[in-house]
DNA sequence: GTGAAAGCGCTAACAC
DNA sequence: GTGTTAGCGCTTTCAC
């Protein structure tokens, strides 16, 4: 925390030569060798390197894209902003992240604040969306690239998941190993992943014949309000199957089930979804709807890349299919 | 993705005032409330945003920390990152992530891109350190702190824990309640973490009688890595305790035991490391040496925010004291 | 191939 | 209190 950088005139003076060339030998084209060897030498005696900033703003590209969430401490998230990071970083782009907070206003105040310039796009999972942040997307200065519900025909960028379908394949899995009394732990409807969740549940159901089907919804989607949705599930009828809404739901779930005396798979199969590494390690492993976070995460990416070459590009959608993988909790291999 | 944005000019044209009028109103001070107001109607009807960019390079500041680390989808990162941008959001300052790589050559090299410029300062946990990172972090030009290795007496501002105290804890903790065999899961010697948890255990043990003691290398802290390190390490000889150098391992650890038909904790009691939101979760919940990873990124950025405000300011230490969490992988309560 | 000069958007002297 | 102007560090015309 002691020195002071070198700017591009003192490298110029330094090799003799003036500023155009020395920019030209160290970054653009058109130099003679002659001179990138003599700039080079200059620059690197002084430990020079170029400032990001007066750079920036000369391109008018800052080389930085924002990931916003409501919560980078949820693994989903996590595995998207490792997936986006390891795309961009070999371009040369840095990853901003950013908390969306939980409401559709609060979004729309983050995608507003693009308008200060300091990322070329963003890659957003808006918890809850409404109109006016719809809007806001599609007036946005930069690129953004929604990763949720889809948005076709809007010109707005996403890459979407069906974790209706998702849920649907979840309860086709019960019932195919013979379960016929299904509950269902889903998290605050007023989400866009708790609705649409709810919507594959039911269209499951009515496809499927199940004796007894119940459902609660939990105060969010956390081991804890698992737990406790789970407790007042099981304590309004008895259920051999439940599909839980995310992983940590149904970790919440197995606990509340063993409390019954009960055991997973026996006595109840249960299912999550987002394929987490906790539910891949839990015991007994859980069998759950993989929602590629990863793959999401890698296909915004790789969008972005291309809008922010071309930000003139029409929006891009990705659709990425869930995944059911079934392991212990509902009597696969661990 | 359409609009173009507004420019302090435009403002100032279209309030029909100065430049430098219109930049006091927005952000100065000095500006009367009449022309606060006129400037701040045309600002609205253009609605214009300040430049991020151009405002940087005027000030010298990016409004930028930036924080390192090997992984960012390791669940102590994902925790430290959580609180560092909870504590610098409020200030107005985006967090730039950034992976440091697994070696101390690919830690400076990341480190030296500093005198790019593009942040205002650096929050960075290496995975292994060497004397030319070191000289790098002191000449970096803008203020670094260091997450892990105390940096007493260098000029190098850290937040430090005792993770060799941690583990003196774990085994402390075993003896007491009454194991005499003990096994050590550590993960690579030659990684900050691991030389220090091996020092930890080496100490703890000459201080307490235990008829056995045995120990095994992991090849990295992963769950995978632990269950097979524990195999080998029971296949060599019964143990009543097992101290593992990270949650993960001990995980890996609990499922080892499992294997062979035994149960946790009865006839193995195990401790874990991190105290993660995973070892809380499982079951057996972990008992787990918490090394403080939420108030260590928020010390880190409290320091960074001091310095950030007057780089001159000398360098900082704080140390975060480990913390024991009995759970019922040693016989606690949930 | 090289140099001189303009200008990206902003703030802060400096004059009035 | 307001306006004029220089300049942060860089790239890129435009002449030569």
């Amino acid at each position: 925390m002691t020195s002071t950088r070198a700017t591009l005139l003192q490298v110029a003076e330094r090799a003799g030569v003036s500023l155009a060339s020395t920019s030209r030998a160290l970054h653009g084209t058109g130099a003679s060798p002659a001179m990138v060897e003599r700039v080079r030498a200059a620059a690197a005696e002084l430990g020079y390197s170029a400032d990001a900033i007066g750079r920036s703003l000369r391109l008018k590209k800052t080389f930085q894209v924002a990931f916003a969430v409501a919560d980078i401490g949820n693994p989903v998230y996590v595995e998207m902003m490792r997936a986006i990071h390891a795309v961009l970083e070999p371009h040369g782009y840095r990853v901003v992240v950013m908390t969306t907070g939980d409401t559709a206003t609060s979004t729309t105040e983050l995608v507003r604040s693009l308008n200060s310039g300091f990322v070329d796009g963003m890659i957003v999972s808006p918890l809850r969306t409404d109109d006016r942040l719809i809007r806001e997307i599609q007036q946005a200065p930069v690129p953004v690239v929604v990763i949720g519900r889809a948005m076709d025909g809007r010109g707005i960028s996403s890459v979407s998941t069906d974790s209706a379908g998702g849920i649907g394949a979840a309860v086709t899995h019960l019932h195919t190993i013979g379960r016929r009394r299904i509950g269902f732990l889903n998290g605050p409807l007023d989400t866009t992943p708790g609705a649409s969740r709810q919507r594959g549940f039911h269209a499951a159901i009515e496809e499927t014949a199940f004796e007894r089907v119940d459902q609660e919804i939990a105060a969010d989607f956390t081991v804890t309000a698992g737990l406790e949705a789970a407790r007042a599930l099981l304590a309004r009828g008895p259920v051999d199957a439940l599909v839980a809404a995310n992983d940590l739901l149904a970790i919440g779930a197995i606990r509340a089930v063993r409390e019954t005396g009960r055991s997973v798979p026996e006595d109840v199969a249960i299912t999550g979804m987002d394929d987490t590494e906790l539910g891949r390690v839990f015991q007994p492993s859980l069998t759950s709807v993989s929602l590629g976070s990863t793959e999401r995460g890698s296909a915004a990416a790789r969008i972005m890349l291309q809008l922010a070459d071309d930000p003139d590009h029409e929006a891009q959608q990705v659709a990425v299919g869930p995944e059911l993988v079934v392991r212990e909790s509902t009597g696969g291999a661990p």
